[in-house]
DNA sequence: CTGAAAGCGCTTACAG
DNA sequence: CTGAAAGCGCTTACAG
């Protein structure tokens, strides 16, 4: 049925090394014989097995890619980042999400240890990060594409969160806004606590409320700030989700954006462009920071090491209708 | 290092075949020696090397997953539904994306002859259909997610676009709107002719925009209509991103939605909660179609034949205020 | 119930 | 420059 390399060296009346090593090394053969095996290849359109390849070599050649979910909202601007990159180079990229609790983290360990991908690329591990780091110290090559500050103990790509808030507050400030309402995701997430320092650090305030990265964290906490009657004239949402509820609930109270309130959002998901008005936002780089990552890892399987700190991509601010250029 | 099925059966004082039938057939084994076996590979940890087995068995419990690009909007629900239903099959998902043009295809078919996978499930493929056809031809097993009504020769998994149109035109009729503008994507996908031909069988219209599934069609189409002075009291959008730019046209013509003008969408992308009004629009299960399109497929991996007429998984209309219940 | 041996399709020292 | 042979880590008739 299946062509394999034995055909292909009876057919051009050599042996298997050689077609080998047509296939592989390229030198070290005659260029005659190589031409004969090359059509011979062409001809009966042979490609070697993958499997055999990878279980005499050791190596697959296919990167695995560990992530909590793919369907959020930036998700799939990392996987093109991860994939263009992965395919370009000629490996493979093999999917895992470990949804079904704690028997699928087994499940994917298992695969780790099959030897089913040769390079790790994870993002956002949540409760995995010390088996990570464990997988990453028993050998296994792993990086993470960190948008949540975890600062992990092996190599990792993350971006500017902290000149990210700064630059969100330089561009409202400049506007001569000066009474900002903060509304933050979770104050364990590293990138929380980065990016409402780089915030005050321009512009200082004592309005910040610390919510989920959800809309309704944003409406509601636009909603009681109203209630408690508390002046803000400018809104710095730590994601665009937020950003879309605090919108909705201005909007609501029928104050005017942004000539009344200015906002601006953070991560510049497809959604900002669509908001009314339009979302000014600070841009995280999720593409190429898939493609930076897989670009570190392919380097670490191709023998080169993997820096150990972090490779930092700069953030972007985005300017659109909620918060025009002053 | 790696412990493998000879250092099992070494340290257990049994040939590899018996720990290779204590792992795969569990019968045929003396219970003791099983559980001695058994101990054994817990206590070392051994996982079998996939490539081997695979090698071995001639199928790499592997799927294939081809699509053209990973950033559409409703992509992450196709692939999440797909990755859950594979992964909880034991199976392994291999991403492939074909963006760089014809050298990339081949290098996929390159996969395909490398039996890199042992089934592919395809979204999309554009201007890939008659290679598929081919390989589904030569026995590769394929299903394909089908949003566009492209009714391919091999399995696939569809949804009822001409039923969902019709809902929608149900829904404006019900809400007493009487002369819709429909904007349509390409003409030349069936979906596009499939919804259109539902919702004028309900809600006849002489005013129909053929564009891209694009904000900038929808906010166009309805900037002219406008502008040509055609009266209308309602907009079916063939997509989401059309009705989002409809939305902003109206908008900044002066007009209330849904008041002077009621919008239904199609998708129900993430963004739909968020335009305002937030979009009424006909949902398409893409997570549903991706599950069930793996489950066919692994199914069809299992022995039992795939059907060969497509699947079809209902729309749902999802009411939100752009064109509320009446 | 158990094992020796061949085989899956490659690569890679080693020898010539 | 070329090839025979061993080996990668499994599974699977086949024989007992």
């Amino acid at each position: 049925m299946r062509v394999t390399i034995a055909d292909v060296a009876r057919e051009a009346g050599v042996s298997k090394t050689t077609v080998s090593r047509v296939l592989n090394t390229g030198a070290e053969v005659d260029s005659a014989t190589a031409a004969r095996v090359r059509e011979v290849i062409g001809r009966l359109a042979y490609v070697p097995s993958s499997g055999a390849v990878g279980l005499a070599r050791g190596a697959s050649r296919t990167v695995g890619m560990l992530t909590p979910s793919l369907t959020w909202p930036w998700m799939g601007e990392v996987l093109q980042g991860v994939a263009d990159t992965v395919e370009a180079a000629g490996y493979g990229l093999l999917l895992y999400t470990c949804r079904r609790g704690p028997g699928s983290v087994r499940h994917f360990i298992g695969q780790v240890s099959a030897r089913a991908f040769d390079g790790l690329l994870v993002v956002e591990p949540e409760n995995t990060l010390d088996t990570l780091t464990d997988l990453y110290r028993r050998g296994l090559p792993v990086v993470l594409v960190d948008d949540r500050g975890h600062r992990p103990a092996f190599p990792s790509v993350a971006t500017t969160n902290r000149a990210g808030g700064a630059s969100a507050a330089d561009h409202l400030l400049a506007s001569g806004r000066s009474r900002p309402l903060v509304v933050t995701g979770r104050r364990d997430f590293g990138c929380v606590r980065e990016r409402l320092a780089g915030f005050v650090d321009v512009l200082p305030t004592g309005l910040v409320v610390e919510g989920e990265f959800t809309e309704a964290t944003g409406r509601e906490a636009v909603e009681r700030t109203l209630a408690a009657r508390r002046l803000f004239d400018c809104v710095f949402a730590h994601n665009d989700l937020i950003a879309a509820g605090a919108l909705r609930a201005l909007r609501e109270a029928g104050l005017h954006v942004p000539d009344d309130v200015a906002v601006v959002g953070f991560d510049d998901l497809p959604m900002a462009r669509h908001t009314e008005p339009p979302l000014t936002t600070v841009r995280q780089p999720m593409r190429e920071m898939g493609s930076a990552a897989a670009r570190m890892l392919l380097a670490g399987l191709g023998g080169d090491p993997i820096p150990d700190e972090p490779l930092v991509l700069p953030t972007e601010l985005i300017v659109r209708g909620s918060a025009p250029a002053p």
